[in-house]
DNA sequence: ACCTCATATTCCCTTAACGGAATATGAATG
DNA sequence: CATTCATATTCCGTTAAGGGAATATGAGGT
């Protein structure tokens, strides 16, 4: 992987919001959307650019599309990812997504770990209709 | 200083080169120009770009302009340059710019350690004309 | 087979990056 | 003070990013 990709992929507020809440485990793109609250298509747009330029891969789980970091990542995509995580953690944006994120996971999915898991309904469940 | 504002400084690859460079010492525009044999103004342009988002300061000596990393660099940056400097050490562009670095030098400065030096002459003494 | 839901893609517009040619600036030097 | 040298700025054209509206796709449910 080509470092200026890598940069370019990380240059947007974004993609770096994506980036922060996929490093919490695979989700998918409603989810992003959501706790974004950023419309279906630049949410989507974003998705597919870091796709393409390898960052995370996307599955298709029933109706959804499931998007992950790429695993195994190259070293050097993990160095950044841990040097953007180290600064992501003070920085209010950031903090108040994982939240968002983790409160709306609560009236979603099962109890339990989510990363990692191998049961498709653990990485989304949907419990309520969309409006 | 805000996170995206430094990915977008280093989303560049003319911009990477130079701060590759500048991680070495300060250093004056024409030498960062002829290591990376490209126009001058595109690279006093990404410097001007490195400058006004603070990654780069500049000094005016004699008839030279200086550049130099920021410092002390704010924490999220000091971060990110290092973890670029683990990254290109293997990169063979941007090895290859450090020995032209070197070379160059060689024939116009003054020997012994350049960096952090308190003599304008120490950074850039030119000794031949340019073409 | 149709309908719905989640997501992707296309079209369009606005804005910004990048680089070169030409020109401006400002210090040093004769 | 006119010239030269190093560098910055302006103008211009090309290219790409970003986001919304509308539309397409594809899987599940009825």
């Amino acid at each position: 992987m080509r470092l200026v990709e890598i940069y370019q992929c990380l240059c947007d507020e974004t993609r770096l919001r994506l980036l922060n809440l996929l490093q919490t485990g695979p989700l998918c793109v409603c989810h992003l959307q959501e706790v974004l609250d950023m419309g279906q298509v630049a949410v989507s747009k974003h998705l597919g650019y870091l796709r393409r330029h390898g960052l995370v891969t996307a599955t298709r789980e029933g109706k959804w599309r499931i998007y992950r970091l790429v695993d195994p990542a190259p070293p050097e995509l993990r160095r950044h990812l841990a040097c953007l995580q180290d600064c992501t953690r003070e920085i209010p944006l950031f903090c108040e997504d994982q939240r968002r994120l983790a409160a709306r996971l609560q009236d979603c999915c099962p109890p339990g770990p989510r990363a990692g898991t191998r049961e498709p309904s653990a990485i989304h469940f949907r419990t309520k209709p969309n409006p």
